[in-house]
DNA sequence: TTGAGTTATGTGGCTAGACAACAAATACTG
DNA sequence: CAGTATTTGTTGTCTAGCCACATAACTCAA
């Protein structure tokens, strides 16, 4: 193995450095990616499906446009999604009665299983970081998160 | 436009509600991405790319598995998107002398144009995160980032 | 020197996600 | 009521990113 991993790790690029907080941002966000869909991927899920199913989860038989409106996503990601999970016997579509255009997605029982073992994989996301931070830092964070979040989506809204 | 749109927003799916801060990242992870992305559209770059560009600008004529490396994605991925920045005019590539598996990646002087528009996208970020924070915030908030980046990588590393 | 193992890169195939174009059904409006 | 506009969903095409496999070149040891 390469001793100088660390040092390969603490390289970061120099255009970052006045930005410290961008680039931990940045770093941050793309370790909980992998690391989120590494354990999907013990449940067979792939990183957005888990979204889908967690709006299932708290009201099944939901249109798809109304999936895609909670979940934020474009209309023709979800389709898509929706049509692998649909392969996967995870979920089933059926037209609606009374608009014809719309598709009521639901959870099969296959589906539904994997409620128990997504809860667990955020417990055990959520045991991490907070006992990584310890419980007072954990509240001062969740604040400044959030503030930011709420920050950077206006951000992003009034520039498109 | 949707007066709900805040009721929205704020509708979260319960697995996560136990997992607030989990959610909390997860949420500003999604975000940030997507505001990087629509700032890099501006540079005609697509996410990923600024990666290896801001590597060429602290040392150009790099061997593609050192950019690899020192970037974290995979090989595949670097090689697929370094022949788009060949195509875009962006970066030049040409066998290395003594290693003739290797390839050297270099900037073109279109390439070295997007230095500092690319700093300029990271100024703006970081100064919208401190603004939001605050000074005495953001420090708080930038030794909780890098804490957790260290012990989600480490918890990532451990489970592959 | 020859042959096995490693390394550097590329390619095929899968996923997500965005935008654009389109068809079908519904809603609205003159 | 007829025609237009909006909504819903699908598909095509682009990007990133991963894994698995293949190829060429280098390294090292017998």
């Amino acid at each position: 193995m390469p001793e100088d991993l660390s040092r390969l790790l603490t390289d970061k690029p120099s255009l970052l450095r006045p930005a410290p907080l961008t680039l931990s941002l940045l770093a941050l966000s793309r370790t909980l990616h992998g690391l989120v869909a590494e354990q999907l991927l013990t449940l067979d899920l792939y990183p957005g499906q888990e979204l889908i199913l967690m709006r299932l989860f708290d009201r099944d038989d939901q249109i798809q446009t109304t999936l895609q409106q909670s979940i934020g996503l474009d209309h023709s990601t979800l389709s898509r999604s929706i049509r692998r999970m649909e392969d996967a016997g995870l979920v089933s579509r059926r037209p609606d009665e009374r608009d014809k255009r719309a598709m009521i997605v639901s959870l099969t029982p296959a589906g539904r299983t994997l409620q128990p073992r997504l809860a667990e994989i955020w417990e055990q996301l959520e045991a991490l970081t907070v006992s990584t931070l310890g419980q007072d830092g954990e509240d001062g964070l969740l604040a400044a998160l959030e503030t930011l979040e709420r920050a950077l989506a206006k951000a992003r809204r009034k520039s498109s």
